[in-house]
DNA sequence: ATTTACATACCGAACATTCGGTAATTTACT
DNA sequence: AGTAAATTACCGAATGTTCGGTATGTAAAT
C-alpha cells in the first residue's frame, strides 16, 4: 500500500530539469511526504522508520537530504510561516479601513491554507517541546499581534461590534480559520471550486452571522 | 519547582473521606495532573518518567493506578466525551425550534470545555494512532453527526442563512468552539467571570457576526 | 569521472513496562 | 492499650524494545 504511491512520486513529482547523478527524492517532495505522515501520527508519534517506510526507501537514505528529524520540522513550520508573513505583508500594505485590511487577512490566511494544508496543519498542532518548535511559536505570535491590532482599529473605527473584547474576538475569528485544517482537503486539478467559495463561507459567518435577519 | 506543587495535592485534594491504607495519589488526581503534562507536552511527547517526575513518585509507582500509559489516555477522553455526551442528551431532549436546540448544544459544549478543559483539550488533539484513539474519534464523530443534523434542520426552518452548506456552517462553527482550548484558562475561585460571559460572545459572533449594521 | 541517491549494519540512549520488596496508614482482635 | 492483619501507595533495579542517528560502502545517472 505504501510502496506504490511513493515511486510514482519518487523522481521529484515530474518537474525540474532533471538533475545529474542518480535520480531519487528532491528535498521538496521528500518534505511533502514526511509532512504528511506527521499530520497523520502526530511528529512525536512519528518515527523515521515510519518516514522511511512510507517512503519506500532505508531510514538511513533520509540523512542524505536532511540531517535529522528536527530539521524536517523546522523547514516545513517556515513554508506555512513565510506563507502567513506574506499575507500579512500584503494586508499591512494596504491603504482602506481596518476592517477591510482584517477580511483580506482573513482571505489570505485561508488562500495560505489552500495552498500549503499540510504545512499549516503542522504548524497548529506545535507545542513548544524543541528549540525549533519554540521558534515557530514566536514567530506566530508577531502573526497573532498584527490580528489583534486590526481587530482593536475596526472596532475603534466603529465598524465590528464593541460588546465582545477585542483580544477574544480576534482568536475566535482566527480560531474558525485555522479549524479548516481539520478537515479541509484541497480539491484535485479540475476546479472543483472551494477556492474563493471557502473563503466567502468564513468571512459570511465571520462578519454577518449565520442568523437569518426578517 | 515539582515537589511543592505536588505533596499539596497527594492526599487526594483535600476531599474524600480518608480512605485507609498509605495516604498518596488517588486515581483522579493522578490522571489530571498527567493530562496537564499531555497537554503541555502532548500524549506521545510525554515519557512516563515525565509523569514520574511531575507527579513526584517513581515512574513504576503509576502502575499501581493504572495499566499503563494507554490506561491514562482512555480514562481522560472518556471524560471529555461524556461530557459532550451529556450536553447533546439536554439539547436532543429540548422541545425546541433546531436553532434553539442549536445554540444550547453550543452553550453545553462551551460549559463542558470550562468545566473539563485538560480533558477536552486532549481529545481534540487525537489523531487515531492506537486503538484507544480511534474509539474516542468514533465516539466523537457520532456527536458531529448531531450537529450537522440541528444546523441542516435548522436551515430547512429558515433560520439560518442557506447561502452556506450545512456542512461547512457545522464545522465552522464548532471549529470556533474548540479553538477555545488553544487559549482559554478557567478563572480561579473568586468568580472571575468568562462563564456566561464566554458563551455569549462565541453565540454572538457566531449567530449574529462580527460587522456592526447601521 | 563525478555527482547524487541509496542500502546494510550498527550504536548508545530513551522508552514503556515488570518485578520483588518496602513504607505508611486504617481496621480488627485480644 | 497493644498488636497483628489488611490495605493502599510507593521504590529501585531490571527487561526487552524502539528511538534518532552514524559508518561504510554500493548503484545509477551525467
Amino acid at each position: 500500500m505504501t510502496v506504490e504511491q511513493t515511486s510514482a512520486g519518487k523522481i521529484g513529482a515530474g518537474l525540474g530539469p532533471r538533475r545529474r547523478g542518480r535520480p531519487g527524492y528532491d528535498l521538496e517532495t521528500l518534505l511533502l511526504v514526511a509532512v504528511e505522515v506527521f499530520n497523520e501520527r502526530g511528529y512525536d508519534g512519528s518515527s523515521m522508520e515510519d518516514l522511511a517506510r512510507r517512503l519506500g526507501i532505508a531510514k538511513s537514505a533520509i540523512y542524505h537530504h536532511v540531517s535529522g528529524k528536527q530539521e524536517l520540522l523546522r523547514l516545513a513550520l517556515d513554508r506555512a510561516l513565510d506563507g502567513w508573513s506574506e499575507a500579512a505583508g500584503r494586508a499591512r500594505a494596504l491603504d482602506a479601513p481596518a476592517i477591510v485590511r482584517l477580511e483580506m487577512l482573513v482571505r489570505g490566511t485561508v488562500a495560505v491554507l489552500e495552498t500549503r494544508l499540510p504545512y499549516v496543519t503542522l504548524l497548529l498542532r506545535v507545542r513548544g517541546n524543541t528549540g525549533v518548535e519554540r521558534a515557530a511559536l514566536e514567530r506566530r505570535r508577531s502573526f497573532d499581534a498584527l490580528v489583534a491590532s486590526l481587530v482593536e482599529e475596526a472596532e475603534r473605527d466603529g465598524d465590528i461590534r464593541a460588546d465582545v473584547d477585542p483580544k477574544l474576538t480576534a482568536r475566535l475569528l482566527f480560531g474558525m480559520v485555522n479549524s479548516l485544517v481539520e478537515w479541509y482537503r484541497p480539491a484535485g486539478p479540475a476546479g472543483t471550486a472551494g477556492g474563493p467559495g471557502l473563503a466567502d463561507a468564513v468571512c459570511a459567518i465571520a462578519f454577518d452571522g449565520l442568523r437569518v435577519r426578517r
